[in-house]
DNA sequence: GCCCTCTTTCCGTCCAGCGGAAGGGATTTT
DNA sequence: AAAATCCCTTCCGCTGGACGGAAAGAGGGC
């Protein structure tokens, strides 16, 4: 029960603003209320260091604590995160276009962007009638088992690719690429083709349909996708559509080759976001 | 420009957690990408100290660095927002209900939720062909001028409703509900009849209609609202529609006087919160 | 060219944050 | 009912990390 192998072993000293982000980062789909002892022991600080953070956290609105005492994030991150420029900005613009999407196909319709060797899920619009995928607004996958992901991949820099393709890739379902040459490959498609059809590479009974979006410098900033039960009607039938929107949000966006000249005034929302680079999740 | 006054009055000593919160704090509707020396001036850090934390805060992806060097609000604080028992899983309760709305009624669809003497919009189904609001998701704005808040108002406690009336409420059109007693009257109509009906509250061109949402205990979590142009034919029909949502999702959430005997196998989603408490802003 | 603003790095000082410890409350076990 | 666990909260003395001044580097505009 006491860890002294572990402080032995791990130089573990954390500047203060660490401290306060390790507290934010226990929080996850699976622990979503902690109390101050779970929090204390999953970021190993101390009771009263946790109990004094914690404090200050609940006093601006990063943490909210219930009547059983335990805490949970709070509105305010909520809030803050819809500031997120991938986020809430591009979700809004996004947004009516999916829901077009939604209706044309009735399958479940994602909006992804890149966040180290990930995708999030900044929009996700579910079918009900459909099957249930697990994915939700806010969710994280690894690039490389979700259609929206590979997309993304794809059109990344070829040092990223290799940096990512050089990681563990973990194996989902049998049907999971994880062979760096086979990944390669189909990369090497997408870019062709313009578009990514994969199938069970998340969970079995789907497969999943994406395309790029582009922002202002023509850059690839997201990816829609629509994700279908497997054993639907041909996915390539999904692709115009899809191409569609794609290119419809494209151009709000900025896009240059978008940009239709017969497009009249149709307005262009001016993307607040110059350039977001794929950073590596190691940091430094 | 220089603030030598500010210094001398305000002790201003930050504890280390709050200069990491006062630079998330910097960041709202009207800042979404800000450089070094715009946060350093605005939170009054030093640029030094700015700089450091910038760089640990990024590190962990709380914020993101653009190509022109700025930064904004990063992804993970998104991911991490919807994590909020209020926000990402009252949404996702409530979602599909709320779609169901929007199509039978073609309005602005609001789910807001209290915190502090706000209201924060947790969803915000905009209708493409209707007047535009100043609405968006994780949007925040005073109990005493929305619909939902109205709402969320009324079935508060006594102290916090008192609380709330004697803030400076502040008016948006000259039709904004600000005086005490009117609103006083206002909110006990709205607890006898159960919904709340305004018009030209935040913008002249617009009138809405709001039910509450109850959770568990049976105590008032949340509330949805519709916004339609002003004069549109009679709010009153939409009431009818709002309470079928309303209790459709109070079910799911599990409040007592929402689930019938006769329902069924109807899944009822178990609700982690037990409670959160109005809370009011001023903290400690 | 010069000047101005913004970003990055370095380093010595000092005090704020840290953690140990103790106390209080609630619940369960013997 | 006493004892044993938990968990939360508060207090306080010590120390090492955070802080800010300063200076150098990097653009950009005039």
């Amino acid at each position: 029960m006491t860890v002294l192998a572990d402080k032995s072993l791990e130089p573990h000293r954390l500047t203060s603003a660490q401290r306060v982000l390790s507290i934010l980062g226990v929080f996850d789909t699976e622990n979503l209320a902690l109390s101050l002892s779970d929090i204390s022991r999953r970021t190993g600080l101390t009771l009263s260091t946790t109990h004094r953070l914690l404090n200050e956290l609940r006093r601006w609105g990063a943490l909210s604590r219930h009547s059983d005492g335990k805490y949970s994030i709070g509105l305010r991150i909520l809030e803050l995160g819809t500031l997120a420029p991938q986020g809430g900005q591009l979700r809004e613009i996004a947004l009516p276009y999916l829901h077009d999407l939604q209706h044309a196909t009735r399958g479940n319709i994602h909006l992804g962007v890149p966040e180290g060797h990930d995708v999030i899920y900044v929009e996700s619009l579910r079918a009900r009638d459909t099957v249930p995928v697990p994915s939700r607004l806010g969710g994280r996958w690894p690039m490389h088992a979700t259609g929206t992901g590979l997309v993304l991949l794809a059109h990344a820099s070829q040092e990223f690719q290799e940096e990512v393709l050089a990681s563990k890739l973990r194996r989902y379902t049998d049907r999971t690429l994880t062979d760096p040459d086979a990944l390669r490959h189909f990369l090497a498609e997408v870019r062709k083709s313009g578009v990514a059809i994969v199938q069970s590479q998340l969970t079995y009974d789907a497969m999943a349909v994406a395309v790029p979006i582009r922002g202002p410098r023509d850059r690839v900033v997201a990816a829609v996708g629509i994700t279908v039960p497997l054993g639907s009607p041909s996915p390539h039938s999904l692709v115009p559509v899809l191409a569609a929107t794609s290119r419809s949000i494209s151009r709000a966006l900025g896009a240059p080759s978008a940009v239709t000249d017969a497009g009249g005034p149709r307005q262009t929302a001016h993307w607040q976001v110059r350039e977001v680079k794929y950073s590596n999740s190691a940091g430094r």
